[in-house]
RNA sequence: GGGCGUGUAGCUCAGCGGGAGAGCGCCCGCUUCACACGCGGGAGGUCACUGGUUCGAUCCCAGUCACGCCCA
């Protein structure tokens, strides 16, 4: 064994050997209780980030503990298709080639996709083997498999049937950049600076005027209202009767609404339903015309009459000067404002109307929001389950329909009257009239209304599959924050609508690794760290391990730190195993203590085997390195191989075969956060088979839990000693751990006890204190004024040794 | 506007009712036969601020000031 740990070949090796080996297999028909989980299925273009590989790292503990403790485990893998992503990059493609998917035709498009993904697709799985994530891959799935888009068909005929599915026109986020209606949820807001125009519009009976404020000067052609607060008293007399549109010259009523705000501009708002999302509202309850005047591209429509075909800054030039002419131009002002903006293509969100389909999701909402107010969906950290329902009381139809073509078709036909036939495969006539003459719908489903069945369309979902009766419901689903909504409650509802349960009963919420400049890591500012740059340079367990220790319940800073500490906490295991395995040939591992540090040593582990046990149920996952790495470092290292050295060096077999065992079960503790490097050690004992990865989970012993104050002894006189020369009276066999630890006659001191006495006398003046304060002692528990006064005892005693 | 959260050592973060902690960085000393990715020692903190509750507050409560994120 080299004196460096080098992660590099072994990491390789253990991977492909585990693999191989079918460690990472679930068999649903093998003994043991169910654990499973389903990875969020990444984005099937994407690359490996930090989120991706601090996730993966959090659900790997957890599977590769629950193996060892025996469960019957499966870690299922897979990607969703990113419908408007995917479509991206071929468009854009087909834009270079001077083409477009209009010519090219639908067909060949989905084929040039798929195409394209078998090259570039699919690469972050792969980069899981790389970190040691003990997934399935053998099962891995992809939402455009045909039995997956099988379970999709299903679920929306299914919602039909519910009475949840309805097409509506109405306003909806449109994206010009992906040609494409968005969910509210895919719509960022961002300030804008822009100009918030005051403009006069005359009143229909020549009586005066009245001024709205705009920051989009061009959708005055579609007004259908101007509206003021009901409360607004310097309109009231000006309501019912009606204004005029500039440039247009319609004329539109002036009507009042409550959702009119009275501080905004002059407190007088113009309606344009068919491109304002409250105006829409307004406009439908006030029974008003929707007039749309731009169009799907983002350029005036017909309905502008002479600005029809112009960009909307052309055509607002053109109104400008119409309004200057007629001195209609009241004041023009800088004006900063939030903005949607496609979380895709960053492009500014164009409110329009169209036709799509809408899913009803209140209905589905209520046993979502049971499950989460009765604990049988428990999200940790807890406070995110007010998230979660927030969202949830206060949901709103989804819409579903995307207009792309790469993703699961909407599997409606229409026939020439415009009669909708909803089947999951497609219908030979009308369900309405009879008619043969059918075609279908040209959009595809929204990508989350796919992956919201993931966690039981992998498993064979709608077929009643043997893996579906083994791993369904899963247990614990781990993933980011920014997903909540977007997938952890669809999924609970999907769960409940087609299983009739609860998809999972633990939702961990992982926090963020931002980059060092406290912000999102961000690859345009270059502030992204890659994890195979980490695993590169300091191995997969040590990335494991500090991507853990970094991610506390609150978001983090990146902190090389933490990997360098998995790295050292690697380079000690390894070396403290040299240590042992040097002198061990021919030992059986076996725990035979004889001495107190064996004894406590043992007690040390049981204290961490507790603390281990509560930091995964409570998927307290950087308190779990911290116990492992304190054990390792402080305890075993420091203490229990120091005072056992001598034993070993002279192959004393008890000693030796003691050394093994509390390896052996250290190695067991850490190995599922730092799998590779454990298991290279393990397999070195002598006379070893089988794997670390499949060997039980360890039972603590139990007997040794009073040997704790008796070796506290021996640390307190060794730090005395180090710090001042001084020496504390120890019994013999504490004196044989002190010298074999300390090695005083090696030890440098100053043999100058005197800061050691004040700092004595301080704590002595302080304790001391305490106890002489009446409403102390009478009003503190019992317990803590006994602690204070054994404190004393103790600083005298130690007080004494030093001659003070 | 509503909600969630954070301000603790130079840095990144634990601790959350009874003597202020870790890792890294810094200083000093160690080629001690597992490890210099090491060992030992040390310096460094009005625990954001102001009140309150308590025998006792970094921890609980109220407010103030900063900062972050989410929703509208």
């Amino acid at each position: 064994m080299e004196s460096l740990y080098n992660p590099k070949g072994v990491e390789e090796r253990w991977q492909r050997t585990w693999e191989e080996e079918g460690h990472y297999r679930a068999d649903p028909d093998a003994p043991g209780e169910q654990f499973s989980i389903a990875l969020p299925p990444p984005n099937v273009t994407g690359n490996l980030h930090m989120g991706h590989a601090l996730n993966a790292s959090t659900q790997d503990v957890l599977v590769r503990a629950h193996r060892m403790r025996g469960f019957n485990v499966l870690w299922q893998p897979g990607y969703d298709h990113a419908s408007i992503a995917v479509h991206a990059v071929i468009e854009r493609q087909l834009l270079a080639e001077g083409t477009n998917r209009f010519e090219l035709g639908r067909e060949a498009f989905v084929e040039r996709t798929w195409r394209w993904l078998e090259e570039y697709g699919g690469i972050v799985i792969g980069q899981l083997r790389r970190l040691g994530a003990s997934l399935d891959y053998s099962r891995e799935r992809f939402t455009m498999d045909d039995d997956y888009i099988r379970a999709v068909l299903r679920f929306f005929v299914h919602l039909h049937e519910r009475g949840f599915v309805y097409r509506d026109n109405r306003i909806v986020n449109w994206c010009p950049g992906c040609s494409t209606a968005v969910s509210d949820l895919e719509v960022d807001h961002l300030d804008v600076d822009d100009a918030l125009t005051t403009v006069r519009y005359p009143l229909a009976d020549g009586s005066g005027s009245i001024s709205v404020a705009t920051v989009r000067p061009a959708t005055i052609l579609g007004d259908a209202a101007v509206a003021v607060h009901p409360a607004d008293e310097r309109y009231s007399d000006l309501i019912g009767k009606e204004a005029i549109v500039p440039y247009t010259e319609r004329r539109v009523p002036i009507i009042t609404d409550d959702r009119v705000d009275p501080a905004f501009g002059t407190g007088a708002l113009k309606i344009t339903p068919g491109h304002d999302a409250t105006d829409f509202e307004i406009g439908r309850d006030a029974g008003l015309l929707d007039l749309t005047v731009i169009g799907l591209d983002g350029r005036m429509n017909e309905n502008a009459g002479d600005l029809a075909g112009m960009t909307q800054e052309d055509a607002e030039g053109r109104i400008f000067e119409w309004l200057r002419q007629h001195d209609q131009l009241e004041k023009r002002e800088s004006y900063r404002h939030s903005v949607g903006h496609c979380n895709r293509s960053k492009d500014r969100i164009e409110p329009l109307i169209t036709e799509q389909w809408y899913v009803e999701m209140r209905e589905m909402a209520a046993p979502a929001i049971a499950a989460i107010r009765e604990g049988r969906v428990r999200f940790t950290p807890e406070n995110q389950a007010s998230v979660a329902l927030d969202w949830l009381e206060n949901i709103r139809p989804w819409n579903v329909s995307r207009q792309l073509w790469w993703g699961q078709r909407i599997p409606a036909w229409y026939c020439a009257d415009r009669h909708v036939t909803i089947a999951e495969t497609e219908p030979s006539a009308c369900a309405e009239c009879g008619s043969m003459e059918l075609s279908q719908d040209e959009d595809v489903f929204d990508t989350w209304f796919s992956s919201a069945l993931w966690p039981f369309a992998t498993l064979g979902w709608p077929d009643q599959t043997r893996e579906l009766e083994t791993y369904f419901p899963t247990d614990v689903l781990s993933t980011g924050r920014d997903i909540i909504f977007l997938w952890v409650t669809r999924m609970m509802m999907a769960g409940q609508e087609l299983t009739g349960e609860m998809p999972f009963h633990d939702v961990i919420i992982h926090s963020i690794v931002l980059a060092p400049d406290g912000r999102r890591m961000s690859k345009s500012l270059g502030t992204g760290i890659e994890p195979d740059d980490l695993i590169a340079e300091h191995g997969a367990d040590a990335t494991r391990y500090g991507l853990l220790k970094m991610s506390s319940t609150q978001d983090v800073r990146f902190s090389a730190g933490f990997i360098e500490e998995g790295r050292k906490l690697a380079n000690k295991l390894w070396n403290v195993s040299r240590l042992i395995l040097a002198n061990a040939q021919g030992v059986t591992p076996e725990a035979r203590p004889q001495t107190i540090e064996e004894e406590w040593m043992i007690a040390r582990l049981d204290a961490a085997h507790t603390q281990i046990a509560e930091s995964i149920e409570g998927f307290e996952f950087a308190r779990l390195a911290g116990v492992l790495y304190r054990t390792t470092f402080d305890d075993f290292c420091d203490w229990y191989a120091e005072a056992a050295k001598p034993r070993l060096y002279d192959r004393d077999s008890d000693a030796l075969a003691t050394a093994l065992a509390l390896l052996e079960r250290l190695l067991t503790y850490l190995h599922p956060i730092m799998p590779h490097v454990t298991e290279e050690i393990w397999t070195t004992f002598p006379g070893r088979q089988g794997r670390l990865i499949r060997s039980p989970w360890p039972e603590p012993d139990g007997r040794f839990a009073d040997t704790q104050p008796r070796f506290e002894e021996i640390q307190n006189a060794a730090e005395i000693f180090r710090r001042s020369g001084a020496v504390i009276e120890l019994d013999e066999d504490q004196l044989r751990i002190f010298d074999a630890v300390v090695k005083p006659d090696r030890v440098r001191t100053d043999g100058d006890p005197s800061a050691e006495i004040e700092r004595l006398r301080q704590e002595i003046t302080r304790a001391e204190g305490m106890l002489a304060n009446k409403r102390f002692t009478e009003r503190a528990p019992a317990d803590v004024v006994e602690a204070e006064r054994e404190k004393v005892a103790r600083y005298r005693r130690e007080l004494e040794a030093l001659g003070g």
